[in-house]
DNA sequence: TCTGGGGTCCTAGGACCC
DNA sequence: TCTGGGGTCCTAGGACCC
């Protein structure tokens, strides 16, 4: 059989940007391009978020400080990250492949998976359409992909990851087991440090070893998942690609703050500074928070709590004063680290809340004229007085982020 | 090791209701 | 053969992803 000439009976592609953030600040800055770049959160920022690949050869990774990374490469050139321009070439990218298939999953900024089952007849072989999806992305934003093929998610995002930057790797599903065979399980996404141990103890080291344990096993220590896991290490991944987009469980912000921070009055600024984030995105999204949690790291352990206002609010400052209140009661004066706040199952926005709207119409007013002014002129012109003095904070950078879907983090 | 910041899912255990 | 209260909500913690 070849792969010219066979109809899979299921073919998916993963298609993963090459170093994303740093190649599209490479296409927008030409004289980075062939150089080593690393990407921090804003000027101040100290931490590599990513790095392009002739940073890479040097050794420099993700997480790494700025500071150690110079070490290893003098002339590393430090690019403050602009989300909104990540967003608006990834939402161009993944746009132009929806005209494959609609049947794709949107699974990180810079990743996405597509079901090409249906495609076969029409667009020709799994290769030949992943050709064609390699051609798209760099038409549409000037930056090389690479691509994996198989005819399960995971095997197809394990062949994305074989061949790097550019690679086009193509593992037909009746050859997927022996593909696995000899990687380590902890190579599949899905398995990491903890389930990889477990799995070690168990005498399941590689892929193959996989089928020398019970799947009842797995199913008892880790559930569906555990099942799930079993499928994979044999390259028969059940999971389709999910196409809807669910509704958020959670909108949050937190910073890692200056450390061992013991003034009051920083830290509330902080918290001002994060409730005034969640606000703003419930607003945006049209969404409306009743439980709020309030974490504050001190040295290793967090203090953390649920706060619950009288009525679904998408107001920062309302947010805020149980910030306040959390310091209050659960904060004693140690040094601190990291600032967390996050809404809670939001719901989405109804027309009238409640006997108080009206007490209420004048904040959302307020709410409204200060969203429209800042998404005009820019996030800190108009902001409360607390948050004037950091207006260099830089905006929060979200892999995470989905065009078109609620997961939209800036 | 932590470092940066954003999420999800799953399980266990307790409280509470019928 | 023996066992058996079931269902829902909430929280904490673990594991994973980018």
């Amino acid at each position: 059989m070849t792969t010219a000439d066979t109809l899979w009976p299921r073919a998916i592609i993963l298609m993963d940007m090459n170093a994303f953030f740093a190649s599209v600040e490479q296409l927008d800055h030409p004289e980075w391009q062939g150089r080593p770049i690393a990407i921090t959160n804003g000027r101040r920022g100290s931490t590599i978020i990513t790095c392009s690949y002739e940073a890479r050869a040097w050794g420099i990774k993700t997480g790494m400080r700025l500071k150690e990374a110079r070490r290893y490469c003098p002339e590393l050139i430090q690019a403050p990250s602009r989300p909104q321009r990540y967003v608006k070439v990834s939402t161009a990218i993944m746009q132009a492949l929806q005209r494959f298939t609609p049947d794709i999953e949107i699974f990180s900024v810079d990743e996405a998976f597509l079901d090409i089952t249906r495609c076969q007849l029409l667009l020709g072989s799994p290769e030949v359409i992943a050709r064609q999806v390699k051609q798209t992305v760099l038409q549409t934003s000037g930056i090389l992909c690479s691509v994996g093929v198989s005819g399960d998610k995971t095997t197809a995002k394990y062949a994305a990851k074989l061949h790097k930057p550019d690679g086009l790797t193509i593992i037909p599903p009746w050859e997927a087991e022996e593909a696995l065979r000899n990687a380590p399980v902890t190579a599949l996404c899905g398995i990491n440090k903890g389930i990889g141990s477990y799995l070690q103890q168990h005498g399941v080291t590689y892929c193959g070893e996989m089928k020398n344990i019970p799947v009842s096993v797995l199913a008892r220590r880790f559930g569906n998942p555990g099942r799930r896991i079993w499928l994979m290490a044999q390259g028969k991944d059940p999971e389709g690609v999910i196409t809807e987009i669910a509704a958020p469980k959670s909108m949050g912000h937190g910073k890692v703050i200056p450390p061992d921070t013991s003034e009051r009055s920083v830290l509330l600024t902080y918290y001002r500074h994060m409730s005034e984030k969640v606000g703003y995105r419930l607003r945006k999204h049209h969404f409306r928070a009743q439980s709020f949690y309030i974490g504050l790291r001190t040295g290793q352990q967090w203090l953390k709590s649920r706060a619950r206002v009288a009525e679904p609010t998408d107001d920062g400052e309302i947010i805020y004063i149980q910030c306040i209140a959390f310091l209050n009661h659960h904060w004693h004066g140690e040094g601190c680290f990291q600032v967390q706040v996050t809404a809670l199952d939001p719901q989405p926005a109804q027309q009238q809340q409640s006997l108080f709207a009206v007490d209420n119409s004048k904040r959302e007013g307020v709410n409204r004229v200060m969203d429209a002014i800042n998404e005009r002129y820019g996030e800190y012109t108009l902001t409360p007085v607390r948050l004037l003095e950091r207006s260099d904070m830089p905006n929060v950078i979200a892999p995470a982020w989905k065009p078109n879907g609620h997961r939209q983090t800036i």
